[in-house]
RNA sequence: GCGCCCGUAGCUCAGCCGGAUAGAGCAACGGAUUUCUAAUCCGUAGGUCGAGUGUUCGAGUCACUCCGGGCGCGCCA
């Protein structure tokens, strides 16, 4: 199924082709509802290309385009835009066949790619917190979006469970452990024992070689690091699946830093090998010479001491993901703290001959309500579960407030639901390279632009249906799955009220707009096209009575709330974002 | 010192390859509910897009300079 854009893109270039002049500029969506729904620059373009009168152009394009049952005569306006608009007959037939698509509209993506895509990442004997949830939120929603697109992704969660502080954990764990308290609380138990010897080791060199000497027996595979090792990621782990629980977060595989271990030699002799690499000062460095960005900033993959170190880890990542998994692209959702980090990493692996499309997607920092960076080190970090587990405590006692009649597993569900929910839209309706204000106060708000908004109108909807009962909503809807589950009864669509129209306009828009989120990878997109989209529902709930209404301005009225029902609970699952039926 | 990111309404933020009179939300103020969930809707007010130069029909967007904030730059990840 093709979208108004794309249609009306296929009719300028005809139109263009009769006029007998080349393809020019773009088709878009209005910049304001004066202008009509659609616009097209091509005569500024061409104008500006060929030193002709723009406007005289425009007049010349628009009476070769074929308008069809599409839209009205092209207008021209201002500096030579030539503006559409739909005709009402066509916004009616297209909603109908969204009706009837399973995809809502959305087309499959033609150059289909195997993409792994790198997010999360916690780290082991740390606690997953506040500065982990932009890129396993973001990654999660970036994925669901690409495999709807029809790519094949892998979620990898690279955890880091192989790095120097292991060194200290180990070192923790023999020195300083608590039994009682590990049996009440592993996890809390771990990052304690590690965080105090980080501060004994910041000022006791001692401490720090010890630590340096347990690292090293841990990578030479001695029996009791290595157990002790295994049981810190176990514990690690569980903490991390509870969390992946409450975020609805699934990972195709989970090949942290420790899965490579065996690979980091061979990666540094065929550096070496190829020139790629050389030694400098004791360690192996990889130089950037003639790249004048890189030229003063070299990378090591092997120190001094011979152990390996996160780059290494990272070269060795690229060739299982390149050369076992297949992939043809790979999108690293880190930090923008680490651009210098992959650039040099990129620059590696295109020396070395990958043609694999390498992404860094970075995002912003997290902040407090001081504006001060949340530092991610010994810092008071509020650890991710209870701020889950907050937020959907917060939202149960809103629920209690207005809808007190709800049963108790209700209740637990829906505050899971809006909570959650709550925590991620907030961070996805944002664009991912703002840093990010963290807040309770914000997170949590009901109002404005926030899940619950959107929750809102799906939850109307269904308040809908469930009132119309069965005489109106007779069988399930065409056996679709993510509809809900029933159908409107009509089979034509008549839209009368301006309302009407602009909800049905805002529906047609989506297939234009999930694409788009991956053209720079920004979620926020399509959080702020559904907001927009629950914003008109709302208007058009205000203004047309369903129910009340007579045929057959009922039975559009239904079609109408069928499918923004399926389009925001479609959509809000893109972003990973459940929508409760009551709430 | 070098590099990257950011600077838009009182606050939090949209604004994709340059397009028409720069948009939302929150807060403020004024309205709307015998109603399918008011967790809502409608309206008013609010701006030198950090500053300046340049590129052109046209700049929040591109280039350069400066100011302010953040991050990063050889053995942590």
């Amino acid at each position: 199924m093709e979208t108004f854009q794309s249609l009306l893109a296929k009719k300028l270039s005809e139109a263009l082709a009769k006029a007998g002049l080349p393809t020019a500029g773009e088709l878009t969506p209005a910049t304001d509802r004066r202008f009509g729904d659609y616009q097209t620059n091509a005569a500024l373009v061409l104008g500006k290309e060929r030193g002709e009168n723009p406007r005289a152009l425009a007049e010349k394009i628009a009476a070769h385009f074929d308008v069809g049952d599409l839209c009205e005569t092209p207008a021209v306006a201002g500096a030579g835009f030539i503006n559409f608009t739909l005709l009402s007959g066509a916004i009616e037939k297209k909603t109908l066949e969204l009706l009837r698509d399973e995809r809502l509209g959305v087309a499959e993506t033609k150059s289909t790619q195997r993409i792994v895509i790198d997010f999360g990442s916690p780290n082991v004997a740390k606690p997953m917190h506040v500065g982990h949830i932009r890129s396993t939120v973001l990654g999660d929603a970036l994925a669901r979006i690409a495999r709807f697109l029809g790519h094949e992704v892998i979620g990898d969660n690279h955890i880091g469970d192989w790095g120097t502080q292991f060194g200290m954990v180990i070192y923790g764990w023999k020195n300083l452990l608590d039994r009682q308290a590990m049996q009440r609380n592993p996890l809390a138990e771990i990052v304690r024992v590690y965080k105090e010897t980080n501060e004994r080791a910041a000022s006791d060199p001692q401490v720090r070689e010890a630590c340096r000497q347990e690292l090293v027996k841990l990578q030479e595979g001695d029996k009791e690091n290595t157990d002790i090792w295994n049981e810190c990621v176990a514990f690690s782990m569980q903490d991390f699946e509870h969390v992946y629980k409450l975020l609805d977060i699934h990972y195709d595989i989970q090949c942290g830093e420790s899965f490579y271990h065996d690979r980091l030699p061979g990666v540094v002799e065929r550096l070496l090998k190829s020139g790629i690499a050389e030694i400098s000062e004791g360690a192996v460095v990889v130089f950037f010479r003639d790249n004048p960005e890189l030229a003063d900033k070299p990378l090591i993959i092997r120190k001094r001491d011979g152990g390996f170190n996160y780059a290494t880890t990272d070269l060795a990542t690229v060739d299982y993901r390149v050369n076992d998994l297949k992939a043809d692209a790979i999108w690293y959702v880190v930090g923008a703290p680490q651009i210098l980090h992959f650039k040099q990493i990129f620059e590696i692996a295109r020396r070395e001959g990958y043609t694999v499309d390498l992404r860094h997607i970075i995002f912003g920092s997290i902040l407090g309500e001081d504006r001060k960076l949340m530092k991610t080190r010994s810092g008071e970090n509020v650890p991710l579960r209870d701020l889950l587990e907050e937020a959907c405590k917060r939202a149960r006692k809103i629920i209690e407030e207005k809808n007190p009649q709800l049963t108790e597993d209700e209740k637990i569900d829906i505050a899971e639901k809006i909570g959650i929910g709550a925590v991620k839209y907030a961070d996805l309706s944002q664009y991912r390279m703002t840093d990010y204000i963290f807040s309770w106060e914000k997170m949590l708000s009901l109002h404005g632009n926030t899940a619950p908004y959107l929750q809102n109108a799906y939850v109307r909807i269904r308040s809908i249906f469930r009132k119309a009962g069965d005489a109106a909503v007779a069988t399930p809807l065409w056996g679709v799955e993510g509809g809900t589950g029933h159908r409107p009864v009509a089979t034509t669509l008549t839209l009368t009220e301006p309302a009407e129209t602009n909800l049905a306009k805002r529906l047609c828009q989506f297939a234009e707009i999930v694409p788009q989120v991956l053209n720079g990878f920004r979620p926020n997109i399509l959080a702020n096209y559904l907001f927009e989209l629950a914003n008109s529902f709302h208007t058009f709930y205000e203004a047309c009575p369903v129910l009340k209404s007579s045929e057959p301005a009922r039975s559009s009225r239904l079609a109408l709330c069928e499918l923004t029902g399926r389009v925001l609970k479609h959509g809000l699952g893109l972003l990973g974002i459940k929508v409760p039926e009551r709430m």
